[in-house]
DNA sequence: CCAATAGCCTAACGATCGTTAGTTAGGCAG
DNA sequence: CTGCCTAACTAACGATCGTTAGGCTATTGG
């Protein structure tokens, strides 16, 4: 990973850092120590803490939603209205995101507890928007017949927690490609919710 | 909640803490401020802080397994050889466990990266076995021709990533009860492997 | 060649961390 | 009354926490 900026370097193992031993189980100094420096340079580069998990966590959340404004809309372009293409391009643009950065989104996933008050609340709103996407397609399949009459609520829930399971186990050196498991990941996901 | 030992309330009030702060952000004295102590009131109690984590984990555990296994030998005297009995059997097996404490089930689900290393090796073991009931049931469904051929290891990681997602949300306060929740769980646990 | 900039250093701050030691207060059994 | 048990207390330890201040060095554009 070629960084470009060094505030950019210090975000990445803080990633790696932040997954593999949360946010309060990493010091400013565990994070210097992968970059073979002093603590306390860091500061030259970061103002808090706090601002490394937000960074981290902001551009996680954008990515996703990024990737789901341009799923949705090229679903909607191949064959409008149909909510299993939606919900179909929705998984496999998540898992994309998920997989081009399993360190970033694990911290989004799990880390956001961690945040100061404000910036856990916008990433809650975020997250319900976000979670909205798949939840109007959820609906709109039941409705039009595609879909199983199940719980909305819970199988919005369900399918999320589902994909982002994916970051539990997901390594860029494993036995299969990325591409690969966002086909399983779309196959199951559309079961999940398909009449039989 | 009625404690039957001091030790013990020790570790429900730790429960909720660790599940909502995480271990590393949970401080001794916030554990004791809980139960209006002082922090070092708790060690005449428990040895250490990993300890306190270690028996919730360990306890969790050990439901967890228990209730596999008799609802693996109900679904067998019920249905012998047949996958979908068995595997549903597991996940409301789960979701039952699951629901019946949240906050030692989500320690347990996302704490276990706290423990001390043998306790973390022993837990990876016990999860490990945990989940081969679960892809052995799958990949007997599969040789059967019950469930719809897919990968059988993630098709597992996806399943039980789906059901411990009710430990991020699930209230005992909510709008519905946990069998009601196992139910869902179950209907859509089973879609997602199943044959058309 | 010089000035600016980026990057890192040491030293230290007050706070909090997990934990130990020694002590005190109350209840119950002999 | 005595002696033990449970449960709490205060005080403190050394370590580590996030963070600030001020100074040094190497590279680089004019």
């Amino acid at each position: 990973m070629v960084e470009v900026s060094r505030r950019r370097a210090i975000e990445d193992v803080a990633s790696d850092l932040f997954r593999e031993h949360g946010y309060a189980g990493t010091s400013i100094r565990d994070i210097a120590r992968a970059l073979s420096v002093q603590g306390a340079s860091l500061y030259a580069h970061v103002t808090s803490k706090e601002d490394v998990l937000w960074a981290i966590v902001d551009r996680a959340a954008t990515r996703f939603e990024l990737a789901a404004v341009e799923a949705e809309a090229a679903a909607d372009a191949r064959r409008p209205g149909d909510p299993a293409e939606a919900l179909a391009a929705l998984v496999r643009a998540h898992v994309d995101v998920l997989t081009s950065d399993v360190d970033a989104a694990g911290v989004f996933v799990h880390e956001w507890r961690a945040l100061a008050p404000e910036h856990r609340q916008a990433i809650l709103d975020r997250r319900d928007a976000y979670q909205g996407r798949y939840r109007r397609r959820i609906e709109n399949g039941i409705a039009v017949g595609a879909f199983a009459m199940t719980d909305p609520g819970i199988a919005t829930s369900t399918l999320l927690s589902a994909i982002n399971g994916v970051a539990g186990w997901y390594d860029p050196n494993g036995r299969l490609p990325a591409a690969r498991i966002a086909d399983h990941l779309v196959e199951l996901s559309l079961r999940m919710i398909s009449n039989a």
